[in-house]
RNA sequence: GGCCCCUUGGUCAAGCGGUUAAGACGACGCCCUUUCACGGCGUAAUCAUGGGUUCGAUUCCCGUAGGGGUCACCA
């Protein structure tokens, strides 16, 4: 068996859409999977819908999400150009073949007799559909239309009746009746192919043994098949998914702001727990496991978990399993991807950054989340003495006051500032007062963040205020409570 | 509208003729705990619908409803 290819073929028009990026992950796996090549080809025919620095934007998604591929503009390979603006001289030849191997035809109709005969099958409810005028053009009525410079297009030769079957991995086979579908145009007038046209062909030239796409070209599969049969090629194995939805009804939009892998890198998320997340969406691992690395989601792909059905996107999965993602992430890998978050928040030099993050990463699910955790540190926010009662706790606003009043020169005595000694110093405290813990631990937390939660507790947050800064808020408590 | 595809809890979903119908997120409750979180345990919640086929349908077939896709000299 040849070498399993996929081919991954965005359109640079704008930001990578993670439906997109999902195609993308899948495309990749099962060529790795298989110990195949991924491919990636740029379609940029459309000028219109070019936009600028797009394929930068591609380039960069994919290869932040460790989708690298074997072949590709920027690295060229043995099929090259990969950029199909580049390819475009290429295709008529092989329309003229079809031509006359009787499988496609010169049409010299103008746009204003397509337009009118649209315009009359649509007020007569038909489907609007070329009428085949051109099919049969006498070969000296061809010839002599092509010699008066007679603009024309090539559309691909039906069969008028009968059936297709096509096949895809996921859904089986599909078999369509030849009526419903359409003499489709191959070559433009401008000589240029068109996307169904230039696809088929270049996934044949390229060797694409595996097409990866989404579910809107399960209904021209069937001209695709068509049109390899025509040319007598190999038909690549198809593999149609499902979208993404936003919900029941509607397609994640752009507009939403988390449809694109960049909102999300903005809004705090790892590139890895989306590609987790998004491989979930639409795909079940056989066993239990739900995290998964890129290398584990090669190991765990199988295309017979794909789902046929649209799913629905949801950012609480999404977030849990970014939370799932940073709890396994080293310390130091936590804390370099922090680090700016904390920044946000903590101006002090003399705080430690480490020991802040060591209390975060446990709690924390969105990077974004980090600064509104942390912003008591730098100064004391406003609070309201309610803070110091808790039911659990058994505190309330008098015996909090009594005891910020005995922690204050317990903490005055401590002489080396470590989380140890104020344990200790406290839980002496504790001892000899014979109280809960929290009747002292929770008036201490409440004084020095002046927060009703907060990464850590009052022995944690004191170490990282300080002693100076600490034994300060403790009387700021006292004050506020006498 | 024609054609194609799809339909299990709120969401992602396992299941592939006989199951107490997994699991995860979310919700709720409990435990752990100096708050919150993490972790642990538990509860509620699903086979769209009507017909068949069958000893037996979530599973197979048909209809209905709902949803999606597609019908360009766009990709």
């Amino acid at each position: 068996m040849n070498k399993v290819r996929t081919r991954f073929a965005p359109s640079p028009t704008g930001y990578m859409h993670i439906g997109n990026l999902r195609t993308a992950l899948y495309t990749y796996i099962i060529a790795k999977k298989n110990g195949g090549d991924f491919i990636l080809r740029i379609e940029d025919t459309d000028q219109g819908r070019l936009v600028e620095g797009a394929t930068e934007v591609i380039y960069q998604t994919l290869r932040e999400c460790g989708l690298n591929w074997d072949e590709g503009p920027d690295i060229g390979g043995p099929v090259g150009p990969y950029i199909q603006s580049q390819r475009m001289g290429m295709f008529k030849k092989y329309a003229e073949d079809l031509v006359e191997k009787g499988e496609a035809y010169y049409c010299f109709c103008d746009k204003d007799r397509l337009d009118e005969l649209k315009a009359i099958q649509e007020a007569s409810g038909i489907m609007p559909m070329y009428d085949r005028h051109c099919r049969n053009l006498s070969p000296e009525e061809v010839k002599e239309k092509l010699d008066a410079n007679v603009p024309y297009v090539i559309r691909q030769k039906v069969p008028l009746d009968g059936e297709v079957t096509f096949h895809d991995e996921l859904y089986g086979d599909i078999t369509v009746a030849c009526s419903t579908l359409d003499d489709q145009i191959l070559i433009k007038t401008d000589g240029m192919p068109t996307y169904n046209f230039a696809n088929v062909v270049d996934d044949h030239l390229m060797g694409i043994t595996h097409v990866v796409r989404g579910n809107e070209y399960l209904a021209s599969a069937p001209k695709y098949d068509l049109l390899y049969k025509a040319f007598g090629w190999e038909i690549p194995k198809y593999i149609h998914v499902e979208h993404i939805m936003k919900d029941k009804q509607h397609k994640l939009s752009k507009r939403d702001g988390d449809a694109s892998y960049q909102d999300l890198m903005k809004k705090g998320y790892l590139s890895e727990a989306v590609l987790n997340y998004i491989a979930l969406l639409g795909w079940a691992p056989k066993g239990e496991q739900e995290i998964f690395t890129l290398p584990e989601l090669i190991e765990e792909f199988d295309i017979s978990g794909l789902s046929k059905s649209p799913a629905i996107f949801d950012p609480m999965k999404l977030k849990a399993i970014n939370g799932e993602h940073i709890r396994r992430l080293s310390p130091e890998e936590f804390l370099s991807h922090a680090e700016p978050y904390i920044r946000q928040a903590v101006k002090r030099e003399d705080i430690d950054i480490g020991r802040i993050a060591s209390l975060l990463q446990p709690r924390t699910e969105l990077f974004t989340e980090i600064p509104e955790q942390i912003d008591f540190i730098d100064a004391l926010p406003e609070y309201d003495n309610s803070l110091y009662c808790h039911k659990k706790m058994k505190t309330n606003e008098e015996n909090s006051l009594e005891s910020l009043k005995d922690i204050l020169p317990v903490l005055e005595g401590i002489e080396d500032w470590t989380e140890e000694n104020i344990h200790n110093a406290l839980f002496e405290l504790i001892a000899r007062k014979g109280v809960k813990n929290g009747i002292i631990l929770w008036p201490l937390r409440v004084a020095v963040s002046g927060k009703s939660f907060t990464p850590g507790g009052g022995i944690e947050l004191s170490v990282i205020l300080g002693k100076e800064e600490t034994i300060k808020r403790v009387k700021t408590g006292i004050e506020k409570l006498s």
